[in-house]
DNA sequence: CAAGATAGTTTGGAATCGCTATTATATGAA
DNA sequence: TTCATATAATAGCGATTCCAAACTATCTTG
């Protein structure tokens, strides 16, 4: 019964949060965009990886992208390893209007939670999370902080790298760290996590 | 920066677990609306009422609630006391229909965590939304248990109505007190709720 | 080189939403 | 009473969104 409240609270608040019609000249769903692609790792930030992030078609990615792209928020940039995907960063522009995303008023009243609530708050989010999304069949997105391909040398860091990825085989940078990953992979069983509570 | 990933995890977290397009035959709003006028107090289940909770205008509520009509999920009453307004009660073929909310996946997921936490969870949530709720100027909706309204009679109840609503001055029963009401005021200050933490 | 898979785009149609009247009822003042 | 204003609900219109399917281009595999 409980329960239920609560799955129903997280998404009128979530509803309410993102403010409806245009604001600062962005529909709901541009906002979304330009959010994925601001907080999106290069690994992911391709069409694809956000069609399957909020959980659309390609085709409905494309158009989305197609008016942030118009309206100069995102730059396109082919790939060089393969000529079809295209890679899309967020502007300076972008980067600019996010001070204005009608999200900041969630934002700031995350903020006043206390530092120790908010955390245990955020890591019950991301469990629910993770369970909704196995039961709908839909991957799941996470940061490299929990990540099974995670290869970080935390003891013995030598030089340049000291993170990498062992899906794609690459080097991490630290501010790589918590951007969100299409190719994340729950910790396994036997080796928890970093930041597992 | 931790708040933002929190705002944001909300927001995805309600989208990818309302599911998209038709589940049930019902759309995403639709479904909305069923849950709110299933779980709204009588003075609340107008459209008027969801237009206030559901962040819209009334005309998009009408045709929503249109629809859901029609389809045999709401059975419209006029009121007998001001000829404007109508009440709509959710039909038995809607309460079985809510077996089947795509919403379960979630509830489902809150249902998974321990009991104190999912308490101190949902606390979180509620004030969130309050402070969201203020922040966009739109009306807060809640039930009689932290409501400055409610004039329960805890400790001297003598008979039949051993709750009441202030606000309207009429009795409520007890199933009602878990209902959601447009006309939720936030506890006064020197006087706090029942449940507060 | 041919066949199939994958990345991305385009198009058409259905549905939704917000805005702006419009109708009906209620309330308050002259 | 009568008029003006406020409120409850609905209807029509235009813009947007979304999905499904078709399509192009590129990569991979046999």
């Amino acid at each position: 019964m409980d329960s239920r409240a609560i799955a129903e609270l997280i998404l009128h608040l979530g509803r309410i949060a993102s403010g409806d019609g245009l604001v600062g000249g962005l529909t709901p769903t541009q906002w979304t965009g330009l959010r994925y692609f601001a907080r999106a790792n290069r690994f992911s930030r391709t069409p694809s990886a956000f069609a399957a992030f909020h959980g659309t078609t390609r085709g409905t990615a494309s158009q989305i992208i197609k008016g942030l792209v118009a309206d100069g928020y995102l730059k396109q940039t082919r790939s060089r390893t393969d000529g079809r995907s295209i890679r899309l960063d967020p502007t300076r522009k972008a980067r600019a209007l996010l001070k204005d995303d009608p999200l900041q008023a969630l934002v700031r009243a995350a903020d006043a939670l206390p530092p120790g609530v908010r955390g245990s708050f955020a890591a019950i989010l991301q469990r629910l999370l993770g369970s909704v999304a196995v039961q709908a069949g839909k991957p799941l997105f996470g940061t490299c902080e929990t990540c099974a391909h995670f290869e970080g040398d935390d003891c013995c860091q030598d030089g340049v790298s000291a993170y990498e990825c062992g899906f794609v085989n690459e080097p991490l940078a630290a501010g790589e760290l918590d951007q969100l990953c299409i190719n994340f992979s729950s910790a396994k069983p036997g080796q928890p996590g970093i930041g597992t509570a």
